[in-house]
Order: C-alpha cells, then sequence, then structure tokens
DNA sequence: CTGAAAGCGCTTACAG
DNA sequence: CTGAAAGCGCTTACAG
C-alpha cells in the first residue's frame, strides 16, 4: 500500500556514500564498524524508515538451511494430529524461504523425553523451537538457557511461567470456561449444578479452564454450583468408577463438563445410571468418541481450541523471527474457543 | 521437509545443455523454442520434480508493483471492517514479494458502482480481482470477460453461477442454515417454532442459510416447524413493522432467527409485545445491537462467518496464484460457520 | 574497520 | 529460436 519507492540497503549505502557490506553490518549488528559511521547509517535508516526486504534476505540466505523444530508429546486425541496439520501447512508456505520444519515427537508426558528432545534440537543446529512445555523446573530452567543462547522458544498449547520465550500459541483456557458456565446456562437454566471432570490441574492451561468456570460462577452465574470437581487423566476404568462415584454422590448433578479424555469410561457410567441423554453434557476437544456423541445426543456442544490453526500460528510466528527477526506484537497469543454441535460437521 | 538439494532451473539448463533463458521460456510458456527442446526441459523438470522458488522469482520480477484489487460494497456493519483487517494482514505477509493490494469501495448493492469499479481495476492494470459479486446478468458477463483477459477473479462472501473464477472464499452458509436448527433444538427444544427473519434472498449466499435450516427442519428436526419467513432489507422501520406483524400473527412462535440488520426496529417489536428475553433469539453476525443483545440476554448465540479470515484467506489465495501461478486445492474455499456466545467476548 | 565481488534462483531486455 | 549478461535486494567470504 506505499507508493514512493522503498528505501534499499543500497540507498543507505549511497547517501552515506559507504558500501552495501558495511551498512548490512550495522543493520544486523554483525559489529566492526566505526561507531561515527555506524550511528550516521542508523540515522539515515531511519529516517528513510527502511524496512529490509524479507524476500531479498531469505534468497540471499538460502544457501545454509534453517530450520524449526516443534516438539510435541504423543496424546491420544485428534488434537496433535490437527496440530501437525497446521505446521504442515504453513510449512509450504515458507519452504521457499530456505526454512524447513522438523517434529519431534517424545513419551506422553514425560519430561526426560522432552528434555532430550531438547538437547538434540540445539545439537541438530534448530534455529527455533516450538514446544508443548512441561510444568517442570528442570524444564524452566532449560528453556531459559535456550534463550540465552540465542534459540527463540514458540510455546504451544501450555505456558511455563518464568521463562524467557518468544511467544505463546494458544487456547483462551480462562474463556473457554467462562463459555462452558454460559452454555450451562443455556442448556439447562440459571440454576444448573454443574459436576467437573477434568485432568490433573497441574498443567497451566488446564487449570485455567477450571478457574475461568469457577470465575463466571461465582461473579455472573451466582444462581448455578459447581457440585464437585474430579480430576482424572485419561484412563477409561478410572474415568467410569470415579464418574460413577461422582454421580451417585450427587443426583443433583444435571450438568457435566467433560473437559479430558476418559469419555468411553465415563460414558458407560453416566449410561448405567440411566442419564445418558438427560444429564447436560459438554465436552472439550474433539476426539473421536466425542464425535461420535455429539452425532447421538449424547452431548450437546464441544468447546474446541482450533488445533489446526495453533500449530499454523505457531510456525508462522517462529519463521517471522527467524527471515525479518521480528517478534510478535502480542507476546500471547490467544486463540478464540468454537463451539461445536452436531450440525457443525 | 526435503533434504536433497532442491532442483533450480541452473541445474536443468545444464543437463539440458542449454542456457537458463530458454529454460525459462519453456517452463513458463513464453514461447518461441524448438518443440523438441521444450519437450526435454520438461521431460527433466518433471523427472526432478523442479518446482520453482517463489521467493526467488519475485526478487527477479520486484520492479513492476504487481497489484490485487478489492471491491467491496459498504455495508452497516462490522463485517466489512474485519475483512479489511484480514485482508491488510495479508497485505503485510505479501508486500516484500513486490505485491500490493488495494481496495475499492462501491456504493451499497450498486451493479452499476460495481461494474465501474471492475473497469477501472482492469484499466488501472490489476493483476487479480477480489469481489464480493452481485447476482445480476451484467457482473456474469463481465466476469466472464475477466477471465478471458487473463485476470483471475476470487469471490468473497457470495458466488456466481456460470462463471469462470479462480476460488471462492465464504462462509458455508448452508451448514449455518443447519446450525442454527440444532441451537434451537438445544434451546427450545424438539419442538421449536421458528420465525426467520432474513435478508432479500435474492443473493446466493443468504438464500443457502435459508435452505441449510430448512433442510434440516425436514429431515433431521421433524418436530419443530419453520413457522414463517420474512424477507427485510436492513431498514429499522420496517423491520419493527414486519417482526410485529410476524409475532402478532404467529403467537406460537418461540424462536427468532434473526439474519439480517434492522435489529434495533426488531427488538423494539419484540419488547413491544413482551417477548423480550422470552423468545429464543439467535443472530448472525456481529453488528453493535447484536453485541448488545448477546450481553444483555436477548440473544443467546449468533452465528458468525469469520470475516477476518475471510478476507485474509482471499489475499492469499490470490497472491499464491500470482506468485506461483497455483490454484487453490479447493474451488470453493468454505469457512466453518462459528458460534458465539456471552461469554465468548 | 571497510570495500569489491560473487552469489542466492529467478526474469528480462538485447543481440544475434 | 537461443544465449550471454545484467539485475532484483540482500549476505558473505576475502582482501586489505
Amino acid at each position: 500500500m506505499t507508493k514512493s519507492p522503498r528505501p534499499t540497503l543500497k540507498m543507505i549505502a549511497e547517501l552515506c556514500g559507504i558500501s552495501r557490506g558495511t551498512v548490512d553490518r550495522v543493520l544486523n549488528g554483525r559489529g566492526r564498524v566505526k561507531p561515527e559511521i555506524a550511528r550516521r547509517v542508523e540515522e539515515i535508516a531511519k529516517a528513510l524508515n527502511y524496512q529490509p526486504n524479507t524476500v531479498a534476505k531469505s534468497l540471499a540466505t538460502q544457501r545454509r538451511d534453517i530450520k524449526i523444530c516443534a516438539i510435541l508429546h504423543v496424546q491420544g486425541n485428534l488434537f496433535y494430529d490437527d496440530v501437525i496439520k497446521g505446521m504442515e501447512k504453513a510449512a509450504g508456505e515458507i519452504k521457499d524461504f530456505g526454512i524447513s520444519i522438523a517434529i519431534k515427537r517424545g513419551a506422553n508426558f514425560s519430561v526426560e523425553a522432552q528434555l532430550r528432545n531438547i538437547d538434540e534440537a540445539v545439537s541438530e543446529g534448530f534455529k527455533a523451537i516450538i514446544l508443548i512445555p512441561m510444568s517442570d523446573e528442570r524444564i524452566v530452567s532449560r528453556i531459559n538457557a535456550l534463550a540465552a543462547e540465542g534459540i527463540p522458544v514458540v510455546y504451544l498449547t501450555n505456558f511455563l511461567d518464568r521463562t524467557d520465550y518468544l511467544c505463546y500459541v494458544g487456547c483462551d483456557y480462562f474463556k473457554s470456561g467462562k463459555m462452558a458456565a454460559e452454555l450451562f446456562r443455556l442448556l439447562a437454566g440459571d440454576r444448573a449444578r454443574i459436576g467437573m471432570i477434568s485432568p490433573p490441574l497441574t498443567m497451566q492451561s488446564i487449570k485455567l479452564r477450571f478457574l475461568g468456570l469457577k470465575a463466571a460462577i461465582e461473579t455472573e452465574y451466582m444462581g448455578m454450583t459447581l457440585v464437585e470437581v474430579v480430576e482424572i487423566p485419561s484412563d477409561e476404568d478410572l474415568a467410569y468408577s470415579l464418574t460413577l462415584d461422582m454421580l451417585r454422590k450427587h443426583p443433583d448433578i444435571d450438568c457435566l463438563f467433560y473437559a479430558t479424555g476418559g469419555l468411553v469410561g465415563g460414558f458407560r457410567a453416566v449410561k448405567d445410571l440411566g442419564l445418558y441423554r438427560k444429564l447436560k453434557i459438554v465436552s472439550v476437544d474433539l476426539a473421536k468418541p466425542i464425535m461420535e456423541a455429539i452425532n447421538d445426543g449424547g452431548i450437546l456442544a464441544t468447546i474446541c481450541q482450533e488445533p489446526e490453526d495453533q500449530g499454523y500460528r505457531a510456525v508462522r510466528i517462529a519463521f517471522e523471527r527467524l527471515v525479518a527477526h521480528s517478534s510478535p506484537k502480542e507476546k500471547n497469543f490467544l486463540i478464540d474457543p468454537s463451539i461445536k454441535i452436531r450440525q457443525s460437521f
């Protein structure tokens, strides 16, 4: 949307009466330039509002293959497949810039595996890392070491306090908790009585969702009750017995917020109690049993976190950092949760 | 995600024992090459799976500014502001490719203005056009003429039959109609009685939404009734009187699908009848009165069409055509409708 | 500390 | 019909 010819390195060099190499050194902080010259170059660059041409930049550096590493831990739902789909889409867009992306997968929720993957990525010369960080002290200090080595880190989905990172890309979990409250109001009325089944609240992101729901109930939906919150990992048998226990203990529960795996077991419990399609159930994400239950009327809505979009964004942000040395406008890139219902598919 | 060095024009030239210029002529169809040479070049290119480097391509053609024109007609809601926001985002990403984008706005729903804008764009040398086409014979033939001149057209939001276009980017309106049906089931039960207020059904896209709702009711929600459909433009006074008429005539209506502007007038009618917050109202898009009514509990949900995403996509598709000469994988790029509720904001 | 030159992978006059 | 050369805007050894 500009008209006048965009300023180039060459123009600056001519205006300063020096060579392009020197201008390049100044503007890219490659050192060894006489201070007064450096100052002059910077002035002129600013006066012209010089913006380096990223296309030319990339072409010039094309010989060395710059690599981004995405480190994911495996999980048993469609989530990561979609994240990867988004990453691959972005990869296609940036490959002509001489930037490629590799994906490393570690064992499910293993801190050791994640540390190992990070070490590998560094020794293999990756220039940026995309990571779903485990909430662990060792990861925290490893991340900060990365920052010191000049390797930018983009967090995906989960967030780590007290670390030096480039950007966090993830769903607005707090909001998704609040949205669950509103959904229950729409489905069951102002006095909904909610049972929540959640993954362990140790992960920052998971906890935020719970806090969102809680905050909404305490401040805006005061007629509603959060009857009980049960934390379970995605284990079908545990899900069965814990869901059963909760519903037996609280026959007044009319809403279930199923924010984790273990849905097959959970549904067995709901059915055994004759509550299937009676309880208003809202879930999270899009695993296969969720899709089936939505079609079947067992789940009324699910709150998704747009995994494909997350994967795509994370790569684009790392890319822009690498190619234009630019940091994202927002330190936290929060993707809006989206509500899916039966006809959404 | 490839390993072996990517083939270049130069490699092909060397393998064929000819110059890069000639290879370029063959691969870009610039003509005047001896057939047997052309054949050989094409063979080798295919064998190597040669993909031109778009970054280099763009740098080479940077001297001439390639322009994309987006032709919108003004409308009184936030929709176009968001579309433009998305376009500007894409514009930022592609400016270093030497491609810029300009936006022309015509009078609201004026076929003449749209034709004029198209003519202007052509004579000003735009290389691609993004357009919200009016459903009109003159537009149809003008579009087809564009195609003949080699100017690709990307449709936004609305779609035109029997035309030669590059891609259609828009919301899946049929699906959004079906989603409305499911929302009413969730909000009012299996026997919901729905009144629909829609913009004139002449626009393809608007009609699809209506058809989606109708189809859902006829095939899946057979207990529900579509009591009446009233078509009104976004005129507050008309909206008032027509909404009033409809609700008086059909006191059994318990759901309102407000798929157009004129909401301020419409709400006045609803309030005058004492039905505010009693009727289950679902709307479409995100104008200001909609936001207010959602916060107020007057509207329970609104089905949005992600205008920013649409604008962004349209530009990227035009861009990819211009720079890589590639057509999008899908002729129709349907963006999923998204459901927004009170806590979504 | 600085400049001249070659190169990234393509396109484009120009000459023949 | 074809090739040699210059150029797009940057980076990178290399020489001094």
